[in-house]
This record gives C-alpha cells, sequence and structure tokens, in this order.
RNA sequence: GUGCCCAUAGCUCAGUUGGAUAGAGCAACUGCCUUCUAAGCAGUAGGUCGCAGGUUCGAUUCCUGCUGGGCACGCCA
C-alpha cells in the first residue's frame, strides 16, 4: 500500500548509521556534525540517507554542487557506509546492509526499538475529562484516543506519564440537574440515558421559562456551600456516569492514573482567590470577578455575580496541583479547539501570577467531529454512542472473519473470533481517529468508520497476523543467530531499512504531540511487509519458509523483528495486535 | 466586527524547522490465488498544490493581501 517516504524530513540522528553520515560530512568540510540534517532521498534506488550541501557551500562560497563533489571524492568505505554518491547538491549514502539487519533484529529481540529522551522526566496529559450526566459519545473519541496514544508514545519514550481524567462534574450544569431531578424525578436505577433526558428537558424548557435558570444556579450555589442534600444527589450522579465511563475505557483497554474532577479544586477556590487578589489580579467586571489580560479583548472571569466560581478559577487550581505534585516537564491538555482562548488566557493568567512553569503547560487542540456536516450536540439530539460504534465495528469484523475464511478456503487460525474481532474492529475506529492530522476536523460517517481495506488499522493487523502465522508455521526451527547475510532481496532491505526509522517516527510523535505520524509509519512498514511476503506467492524460494534453511532462519528473524515493531507501534497508538485475523 | 484555524487528484488525506520528478487510500479501469492468509500484490488513469503578489539560488512549505469554509469571542464546560 504506501510506498512513498513521506517523513523525508525525519532526522535519523539517534542510529548510529545517520549519525555515522553527518560525521563524516562533518570531516570532509570542518563544519560542525550538527549543521547536517540526515533525511531520506525522495526514492528508495537513490541511497539510504541523503545529507544536503546548501549550508556547507554557503559557508565555502561555492555552488553546493561543487561542494557536494568534493565531499564524496573524500568517501572512503567505513563499518556502517558502504558508499557516497553525488546528486545535484545532495549526498547521497548507501549503508552497509549487515549491520542494519543486526541492529534491527536485536533492537526488536531487545525490546529497545525506542530512544530514551524522557528518563527522569515527568509528562501530565489532561485527557477524554468528559462532563458527567452524559453519555461517552463518539465525540468524545478523539481527546480520549489522541491523549492515550500520547500518553503511550511518552511512556514508550521513557517519561513517568501521568494520565489525568479531569472529570467535568463541577458548575452551573450540575446544579441545573440537580433541580431537574427535583422537579421531575427519574425511574431507578437511575442510568446517564435518565440523567441526559433530564438535562435535555431543563435546557428545553429554560426557554420558555426563564425561572428554571435561577433554580438551577442556585441549586449550584447550594452545591458550592456544601448543601447535603445537592451533595448526595451530585455524588450519585457522578457515581452511575463513572460507572458508564469505565465500561467504554475498558474496551480502548485505557486505565488513567489520576480520576480528579474538577470538584476536587473547589476546597481550593477560597486560597486561589486570595492569592489573586493579593498580586493584585482581581478586579471587578459587571458584577463578576475578572482578571485582565494583555492583549486580550475580553478578561478572564473567575467568579461569577452570584458567587460560584468558574471553569477558568477550577483550572487554575488544577494547574497549580499538577505541578505542585508531579513537577512535569510538560503539562498536556489534549482539549478540542474550540476551548483554544480558554487556555490562552489561562496560560497568561498563569504567567500574570508570576509561575515560570506556565510556559511548561501546552494546549493540544483537535479539530471537531462533525455528524451530517454538524457540529455534534448532546442538546441537539444528533449524537452517536461510542460505545454503540465500538459494538458495532466489532460485529462488522466477526462477520469478515468469517467471510474470509469462506472466501479463501481455508481453515481459521483464529481462537477467539468474539475477542479478536474486539480488537480489530475497535482498534480499527481508533486508527482511523489517529490518521489525520490532530487539528482537522472530522466527519463521522459509518461507511467510513467501518472501511477494512486499505490505509486502515485492519491493514496492520493482516500484516502482523501474516508475521505470526508464518512463525507459527515455523514452528521449532529456530531463528536465533541467524547468518543476517542470507538477506539479499530489495524488499529485506526496505524492511530493514523502514524498521531503522522506528525511533525516530516515535520522537517525532511526541515533540509535536501528533500520533499521525506513527499511523502513517506502521502503513509504510506493514506495506513493506506485505510486497515482502507477496514476493513469495509467485516464487517458492522468496517465501519466509523457504528451503534453505539458513536463508529461512535469516527470513524468520526479519519477520520476528516486523512483527515487534507493528505490535509495539500499535501499541503506542493503542491498539491491540491480534496473533491471526 | 475582531481573533484563531483550514484550503493539495472526483472523494478522504500525507507531504512539519524552504530542497531532488508533489505521494497514498477510496472510487474507476487492467492483471495476479496449483495461496508461507487475495482484509493482499502489481499496473493504468487522475494535479495551474484556492487566487494574486513578495522574500529566496530554490516556495505546496515563509510573508502580505484577497476569496471560500470552520471555530471562538463574560458570568456553560
Amino acid at each position: 500500500m504506501l510506498q512513498c517516504d513521506r517523513f523525508r524530513g525525519a532526522m535519523s540522528f539517534h542510529t548510529p548509521f545517520a549519525a555515522a553520515c553527518a560525521d563524516f560530512m562533518a570531516r570532509a568540510t570542518d563544519l560542525p556534525a550538527a549543521s547536517f540534517a540526515v533525511d531520506a532521498p525522495p526514492r528508495r534506488e537513490m541511497g539510504d540517507f541523503a545529507v544536503g550541501c546548501f549550508a556547507a557551500a554557503k559557508a565555502q562560497g561555492k555552488n553546493p554542487a561543487v561542494v557536494a563533489a568534493e565531499i564524496v571524492a573524500k568517501f572512503a568505505p567505513t563499518d556502517l557506509l558502504a558508499s557516497a554518491t553525488a546528486a545535484g547538491p545532495f549526498v547521497n549514502f548507501q549503508l552497509q546492509r549487515g549491520p542494519v539487519f543486526a541492529y534491527c533484529v536485536e533492537r526488536a529481540a531487545a525490546g529497545t526499538l525506542l530512544p530514551q529522551p524522557g528518563a527522569d522526566q515527568t509528562i501530565c496529559i489532561d485527557y477524554s475529562s468528559p462532563n458527567i450526566s452524559k453519555h461517552l459519545a463518539f465525540h468524545h473519541i478523539r481527546s480520549t484516543v489522541i491523549g492515550h496514544a500520547l500518553a503511550q508514545i511518552f511512556r514508550g519514550l521513557g517519561y513517568r506519564v501521568i494520565g489525568i481524567n479531569h472529570l467535568g462534574d463541577w458548575g452551573t450544569t450540575h446544579g441545573m440537574l440537580i433541580a431537574a431531578f427535583k422537579k421531575w424525578g427519574a425511574p431507578e436505577p437511575i442510568d446517564v440515558t435518565a440523567l441526559n433526558a433530564l438535562y435535555v428537558r431543563f435546557r428545553d424548557e429554560m426557554k420558555t421559562n426563564p425561572d428554571l435558570e435561577n433554580e438551577g444556579r442556585a441549586w449550584f450555589k447550594k452545591l458550592e456551600d456544601g448543601d447535603a442534600e445537592a451533595r448526595a444527589l451530585w455524588q450519585k450522579f457522578r457515581d452511575v456516569s463513572w460507572a458508564e465511563f469505565e465500561t467504554v475505557y475498558a474496551m480502548l483497554g485505557i486505565k488513567f492514573d489520576e480520576i480528579r474532577g474538577e470538584s476536587a479544586y473547589e476546597p481550593d477556590m477560597p486560597r486561589v482567590m486570595a492569592e489573586l487578589r493579593d498580586k493584585g489580579m482581581v478586579t471587578e467586571s459587571q458584577g463578576a470577578q475578572v482578571v485582565e489580560l494583555d492583549g486580550e479583548k475580553t478578561p478572564m472571569l473567575l467568579v461569577t455575580k452570584d458567587g460560584t466560581t468558574l471553569y477558568a478559577t477550577r483550572d487554575i487550581a488544577a494547574a497549580q496541583y499538577r505541578w505542585n505534585t508531579y513537577h512535569f516537564a510538560r503539562s498536556l491538555y489534549v482539549v478540542d479547539r474550540g476551548q483554544a482562548l480558554h487556555f490562552r488566557q489561562l496560560w497568561k493568567a498563569l504567567a500574570k501570577a508570576g509561575y515560570a512553569w506556565s510556559s511548561k503547560c501546552e494546549h493540544v487542540p483537535f479539530g471537531l467531529v462533525r455528524i451530517g456536516g454538524k457540529k455534534t450536540s448532546t442538546r441537539g439530539g444528533n449524537v452517536v454512542l461510542l460505545k454503540d460504534v465500538f459494538n458495532e465495528a466489532s460485529d462488522e469484523i466477526a462477520e469478515r472473519i468469517q467471510a474470509s475464511v469462506q472466501n479463501n478456503d481455508r481453515t481459521s487460525e483464529v481462537t477467539d473470533i468474539a475477542g479478536t474481532a474486539q480488537k480489530v474492529g475497535i482498534g480499527a475506529v481508533m486508527f482511523a481517529n489517529l490518521m489525520s492530522q490532530r487539528e482537522k476536523d472530522v466527519d463521522f460517517d459509518w461507511e467510513k468508520v467501518m472501511a477494512t481495506d486499505g490505509d486502515s488499522g485492519v491493514y496492520l493487523q493482516y500484516a502482523h497476523a501474516r508475521c505470526a502465522s508464518i512463525l507459527r508455521k515455523a514452528g521449532s526451527d529456530g531463528h536465533a543467530n541467524a547468518d543476517l547475510s542470507k538477506l539479499t532481496q530489495p524488499g529485506e532491505w526496505a524492511l530493514a531499512r523502514r524498521i531503522l526509522d522506528y525511533g525516530d517516527m516515535a520522537v517525532r510523535a511526541g515533540n509535536n504531540c501528533e500520533p499521525h505520524v506513527i499511523c502513517h509509519y506502521l502503513l509504510e512498514l506493514a506495506g513493506d511487509f506485505s510486497r515482502f511476503y507477496t514476493a513469495g506467492n509467485g516464487d517458492a524460494t522468496l517465501r519466509v519458509l523457504c528451503e534453505d534453511g539458513h536463508t529461512r532462519a535469516a527470513r524468520l528473524a526479519l519477520t520476528e523483528a516486523t512483527k515487534t515493531v507493528l505490535a509495539h507501534g500499535m501499541a503506542l497508538l493503542g491498539l491491540q495486535a491480534v496473533e491471526a485475523v
């Protein structure tokens, strides 16, 4: 499938091979190695790595192509580099293949595929963070899946990650819900559907009966003042909601390190307000208490005219708590782009309060989910429940497994169809949501969600299952200490060269908070494997399980490494690889 | 009105500190199962990178303006 080299801009400095290219350039030019960006050339046949000579040419006042030719003239093969050729202003390197095969196989076997830039550093990631008393709907998938992927990526890179579910469990909304419940009640046992219905009805009747809004506000005031009845109802709603959320998180395999809603910061409100007042930041505006910020047309509201706090106030307390508790290197908030203004103001307010660590806080925004071209809204009724999508996807995959077995007249190697279908189906939905850039808006479309061919999570699972199948069929045929010099086919080299990039892709995904980098990388790796595999369809000598024992062992080692990287990469995205489909 | 984001093939998207001939998937068309899993592989076709300027040896990429779309702009979160 994917066969372009999409990540030409990616530097591979952490591998000794890319470093060797830069070192050679440095020696040949007397410039520091760091001044050379090591890239991949646009096409495979041109070389394994490429370095442009633009900066060097400028430093010497010469034509880049001339400089490239001069540099190449100084090249002599080394343990890692086989050749260097000038192509216009570029120097293209071919690697010594044996060491690359060995590097990939050893790293995969040892489980040391990723560099560890995160050692001794903590990253807080606030993600998913749904409002209680509402269902987890399809649009929650974005924060949940992107946040989880980032958590997995940073864990892979050696960071200590604190995944935080900052539940929306405080605020006027919850006062309205209590008011609605007091007014109309709900059948026992109460569930999220009933709570959501109460809220929708309340908002609806509020349009014609403005008194309701005041009732809702009054109940929130009581809640914030510690009224026993209000607290008991709120606690009940929260428990019911969490019970439902937990079943969906279990489907996704997500466990949070901290489940701490907005309500947890309610006791801190007086202290936060006192602190900001002491710093002279708080002013009054139309009955509310606000902070004026440089470059902002509107101030940030801290306390309403009713005397209740707002989410900005609680976010200040939460940010302080996270810093004081974790001393994070980065504190990420995976929240939709619509809240960009809120976060911009929050960082400014924290900076104004003198917290140097405010610069470590980042909003990681993502685009909207639309259904039928419209923004989803619980109140508007155009919601699709997340669990329904997952169940539908799992059912669809289960059917596909059966159909595949029939169509190909083979016996299934799947031992647990239901379990496999769930991993593949849910994984496919997750993958589809991670594949494009975060900030793009996405349209919900059943057909797109269920797509099982082409660039999809299913394609990765299929490639992984093929690796697993081959290794199963190899049985006791060992491939430890295989003679990797037997790997001479172009398809084998393509695989190894791709595996070499894995660590860089993870680093880049982490730096930019862009899981889609991993998605596209894995599609390419799976594509390389599929071509490697298919070469054996017409020619038995090209199969992994070929006649020659030494070649077979070497190919098995490469297959094992590929399988390991596929599974590892899928895990970074929150997907669980299956052994058969 | 102000601010932020987006615009690449019929559709959905990659292309990320400016670099070599702009690439995939879907849809269309053509091949490949005497099969290490055809949920796959190979191929054909499909582009004035929204428009106009600017910077540069070089711009899909950076800057300005314009057009079109999205989102956000005080007591919800």
